[in-house]
DNA sequence: TAGGCCATCTGGTCCT
DNA sequence: AGGACCAGATGGCCTA
C-alpha cells in the first residue's frame, strides 16, 4: 500500500555531487542539442572543459549564456558560471526542502517508514489548516477562560457535559500540540479516523487531487464536506460522531476568512 | 500507460 | 555585479 516509502528514502533532495555533475552535463547536452552535434553528445566527459567546440558551437553558447553581457565568454568560463548558478539554485531548493521536512515533522501526521511522506502541496495545505485549527482552539480557550473566571466554572469539570459519552481520539505520538484543559486528550481533526476532507482543501484545489487518499489523510466516511476550515470536529472513537462540545464548532468567520486573504509578496512587485 | 510528484536546469527579474 | 527568487521546461520515478 505504501510502496512509495522506498521512493521517499531513495530520493534524497540533495543528490551526490557526482550525480549532480553528470546530470548537469547531460542536461547541458540536452539543452544545447541544437548547437552540439550528436557525436559530441556521445562524449560527455569532454564537456567539462575538455570538449572542443566548433566555432559555431562556441558562438551559440556564448550568445545564449552571455547575451546579457554583450560579450563572448570562453566555453570554460560559461560552463563555470553556469555550474555555479546551478549549484546555488540546487542549494536553495535543498534548503527549501529541509524547511519543508521540518514543517512535516511538526505536522499532526503519522510519521514513520511505512507512511508515505506528505507531498509539498499537501504539507502546505495541512499546515495552513493546522494553524487555523490552533488559532481557533486558542480563541476558544480564551473564551472559556473568561467564561470560567467570569460567570462561574461552566467548564469547571474540564469537560462539558455535552461531550457526554464521547471519547476523544488520543494524541499523536511526537506531536507537540499543547493539550488544553477542557480536552485533556488532544484532538487531531486532521487525522483519521475523523479526518475531514474539507480541512485540507483549499479554494480552487480539491482535496481529492491535492492529497492522495493513501496518505491516510482526510478520508472520513461520511465526514462533512465543505469549504476550507468550515468545521473542526472532534470525533468519538467507535461512534464516528463529531463531538458536540463548543471546542468542536465552526471557527469564527474572522479565522476562516483568512483563506480569502492573499499573501503579499515579500519583495515589491509593484512597478 | 497516464498522471502526480519531484529535482534540476535555465533565463528573467529584483534586490543589495 | 552578484546573489536571491521565481517560473517554465524537461525528464525521471512511482503509483493506480
Amino acid at each position: 500500500m505504501d510502496s512509495d516509502t522506498s521512493r521517499v528514502s531513495s530520493r534524497p533532495s540533495s543528490p551526490e555531487v557526482d550525480d549532480i555533475f553528470l546530470a548537469t552535463l547531460k542536461k547541458s547536452v540536452h539543452s544545447y542539442s541544437s548547437a552540439v552535434t550528436s557525436t559530441q553528445c556521445d562524449h560527455l566527459s569532454e564537456l567539462h572543459g575538455l570538449r572542443t567546440l566548433t566555432a559555431e558551437d562556441e558562438e551559440s553558447l556564448a550568445l545564449r549564456l552571455a547575451k546579457k553581457d554583450h560579450k563572448l565568454l570562453s566555453e570554460n568560463e560559461l560552463q563555470t558560471i553556469r555550474l555555479k548558478i546551478n549549484s546555488r539554485e540546487r542549494k536553495r531548493m535543498h534548503d527549501l526542502n529541509v524547511a519543508m521536512d521540518g514543517l512535516r515533522e511538526v505536522m499532526p501526521y503519522a510519521h514513520g517508514p511505512s507512511v508515505r511522506k506528505l507531498s509539498k502541496i499537501a504539507t502546505l495545505l495541512l499546515a495552513r489548516n493546522y494553524i487555523l485549527m490552533l488559532s481557533n482552539s486558542l480563541e476558544e480557550m480564551k473564551r472559556l477562560v473568561s467564561e470560567i473566571y467570569g460567570s462561574g466554572a461552566h467548564h469547571g469539570g474540564f469537560h462539558p457535559a455535552a461531550c457526554g459519552t464521547m471519547t476523544h481520539a488520543g494524541p499523536v505520538p511526537g506531536h507537540p500540540v499543547v493539550s488544553h484543559a477542557s480536552h485533556p486528550a488532544v484532538h487531531h481533526p486532521l487525522l483519521p479516523p475523523a479526518v475531514s476532507t474539507a480541512s485540507l482543501s483549499a479554494p480552487g484545489i480539491s482535496a481529492v487531487t491535492s492529497v492522495r487518499a493513501h496518505h491516510g489523510l482526510l478520508k472520513a466516511p461520511g465526514a462533512a464536506a465543505g469549504p476550507l476550515g468550515s468545521s473542526f470536529h472532534h470525533w468519538g472513537v467507535g461512534t464516528g460522531m463529531p463531538c458536540p462540545c463548543s471546542m468542536c464548532q465552526v471557527p469564527p468567520p474572522h479565522v476562516t476568512s483568512m483563506s480569502a486573504v492573499p499573501m503579499p509578496r515579500l519583495t515589491s512587485d509593484s512597478k
